[in-house]
DNA sequence: ACCTGAACACCGTTCAAGT
DNA sequence: ACCTGAACACCGTTCAAGT
């Protein structure tokens, strides 16, 4: 990559987390190449579409998600692994309004840009989900799939403005579907 | 109202209907118009937001809804009047995909066209939370809202087309935070 | 009273022209 | 190689002109 090329993908970067933080998954693509001092144009080639570019601002908090579920200690009690890591998915999710929508739609859509870190991260997921149905702490009845899903969804329920105020209390009760450890589960 | 005036009123709804359901809540209103044979200034003067519009969609929906909920039937169990009015909350808040969303934003929203039905439903549903609450048979640091939003993050998994296959299983899954009457929750 | 076309300021996509 | 302005077909909002 040339310099200036180099130099104007990072502006871009930069200036969608910023508007992005602001506006939400939806944001105006001029507005964020505006914002860099970047022709649209210029934009759209570096980043081909919306999730193209939502990947650059994700990959690192996504990749990272992924890394720890795989590496996660077999000493720690497997209910608190899945417990902290679903904890970490959830506040990822949610970081930008609208995320969790592409995210759900992109794990089914080989064609997203999304698509290969959600997939590694269901997979991380899974197995720890399954380290803890062997310990007998979580609920038998669920898969990797179930388990995105209801993440997703208490992302969902933590990215609603309306909600903010309960978002801790929400989030407690959904975790209370996935874990059975006999202590009160809660994400604080 | 004046005869054509009713005519194009009726023949927007209808139109809204058809196009609603096969792109969303955020379809195009001068689609909708169109497919109505109507200008868009016109559908707009009927309607002033898109909330209005989908107001005069789910209305009919909503208010049967919150009924159902002030007469229940006093002799039935409470857990499963509250189970079957779920049920139909979910089904009705999950008919148009986006609907949700405005919905959840809509009940802190007094200005919004949503904001009456949805009050109403959420007050209809802490009555009958209430009462599975006294029963024993519902989890009992949940409330109105709490309920309102469960209910919502159920429908939001419900409209995602990812996941068709397994709604029935995650519904039945959401039901179980909100229940607890020893049989094992189930949505069908 | 009610309807409508047109102007407006936006959006994302595409591409020929520039360095 | 890389950038960019401009044309394009869309969007919702607004309003003057028409019946």
């Amino acid at each position: 990559m040339r310099a200036d090329a180099k130099r104007n993908y990072d502006r871009v970067v930069a200036s969608a987390g910023d508007v992005v933080a602001e506006q939400g998954a939806d944001a105006s693509m001029r507005d964020i190449a505006r914002r860099a001092d970047v022709g649209l144009a210029t934009l759209l080639r570096h980043f081909p579409t919306r999730e193209a570019l939502l990947e650059a601002l994700l990959r690192r908090r996504f990749d990272a998600l992924a890394e720890r579920a795989e590496s996660a200690d077999p000493a720690q009690l497997p209910a608190e692994t899945l417990k902290d890591w679903l904890r970490e998915f959830v506040v990822g999710a949610a970081t930008y309004r609208g995320v969790v929508e592409l995210m759900t739609a992109a794990i089914d859509e080989p064609g997203s840009a999304l698509h290969a870190s959600c997939t590694r991260m269901r997979a991380g997921g899974a197995a720890l989900l399954a380290r803890a149905q062997e310990a007998g702490v979580a609920r038998a009845d669920i898969d990797g799939t179930d388990l995105f899903a209801l993440a997703s969804a208490t992302a969902w329920l933590r990215s609603q403005p309306a909600l903010d105020s309960r978002a801790d209390h929400l989030s407690t009760l959904m975790m209370s579907i996935i874990i059975d450890d006999g202590a009160p589960a809660t994400v604080d």
